[in-house]
DNA sequence: TGACAACCGTAACGGACAGTACGCATATTG
DNA sequence: CAATATGCGTACTGTCCGTTACGGTTGTCA
């Protein structure tokens, strides 16, 4: 898959530069997902990747560094849908927004990435800083201030929206997470849809029962 | 601290080696929550707690079966607390009882040691599992029972105790785990209070409103 | 085309640490 | 009071792996 028609050797032509570290990326995620943060070796990766041990520490400066670099990686990708999603239909219905939001937060933790990247995090303060940065306090403040937007609109009711973020993530997630990153099964599609269309459905029920 | 009164040098009174395991227990779960688990050596346990390698060895096993039993000596206390909560409560107001375990819960999850056994557990299956075990899967089906009692008692509306369970967990712990287990600061015991406080308000509130 | 730079493969260095072995000290047991 | 079973302290062994170094190769760039 990872290609390598020429035999990767010698000086990179500059256009290939940019494929070649998202090889190098890919492969670290592969490995990671396969054996985990403590048993990832540099070794490992290289080889999956094709690549020497020095090139990767040229790059990337330390094992560490290479694990935040992928963290980076997945958090841009997720928080660029997010943004796209809440930016792009502003003037959309809320139920259906917010059913949007919630089946792709639930998709997202249940991936396998995210499961491997948010343990990886939970060993080290740094990556876990990373990993908060990319993640939470990134998308967080786009969903609260749609809230915010749809608040003002009158299409929704929420006195404040940095709480109800909270309490919709709470719905939405309930101990899914904690299981997951426990090893246990991820929910099928099916059911996680049903579980965030179901939390969407008791998020307006509270906004519009409860000031 | 740990009382050394004797000498600790040569064979243990039969009366205190259940006291003595519990002192290594502790001194391991003090390094644990100082350390983490990928820092945690035996040789610094073995220090603290005064005690050799070969007898945590010879008592545990092994390093990971060490921090299995620590897992398992902190599920104990919590379940009993539950336990003890939900069963000797049974005639109370749901909104107390709910509440009690509600701050309770929050509690527990904001207390270093379940941070620190949680992110140990989730570098290793076997310990996951245990952890599992002893925490979720013992302790939902508590409140699962609770809540089909007080359902089928009048006082709450329930159809499906084990998802109305799940609910309640997402109510009140909200993100609240996933980000402390990352290393941001527990909220404030006032704050968690009032976050558990209000999260029974909205359980009941969706358990009246909607079927 | 001729430096030069970047890349791959391999090997070597060094530290950390799980697990083990051993000698001495102390309590139990008879 | 022997004899024995533990337990402490220390030193040792083996392994794993992050990181660095080196030689050979292939592309870029002037």
């Amino acid at each position: 898959m990872t290609g390598s028609q020429p035999s990767r050797r010698g000086r990179l032509p500059r256009a290939e530069r940019e494929a070649r570290r998202q090889e190098i990326v890919d492969a670290a995620r592969a490995e990671l997902v396969e054996s985990g943060f403590d048993r990832l070796t540099m070794a490992a990766v290289a080889r999956r990747a094709g690549a020497s041990k020095e090139t990767l520490y040229a790059w990337f400066g330390s094992r560490e560094q290479l694990v935040a670099a992928l963290i980076e990686d997945n958090a841009d990708a997720s928080a660029e849908r997010v943004a796209a999603l809440l930016e792009g239909a502003a003037a959309g219905d809320p139920h259906e927004v917010l059913t949007a939001y919630a089946r792709g937060l639930l998709e997202l933790l249940c991936g396998e990435s995210s499961i491997a990247l948010n343990r990886a995090a939970m060993t080290s303060p740094e990556l876990a800083a990373t990993l908060l940065a990319g993640g939470r306090h990134r998308v967080g403040p786009l969903v609260e201030a749609y809230l915010a937007r749809a608040s003002t609109a009158g299409e929704l009711d929420v006195p404040d929206p940095a709480e109800w973020f909270r309490l919709l993530y709470g719905l939405v997630v309930q101990d899914t997470q904690i299981r997951v990153l426990l090893g246990e099964r991820p929910p099928s599609p099916r059911e996680r849809r049903r579980q965030a269309d179901q939390a969407v459905e008791r998020f307006l029920a509270l906004s519009a029962g409860l000031g």
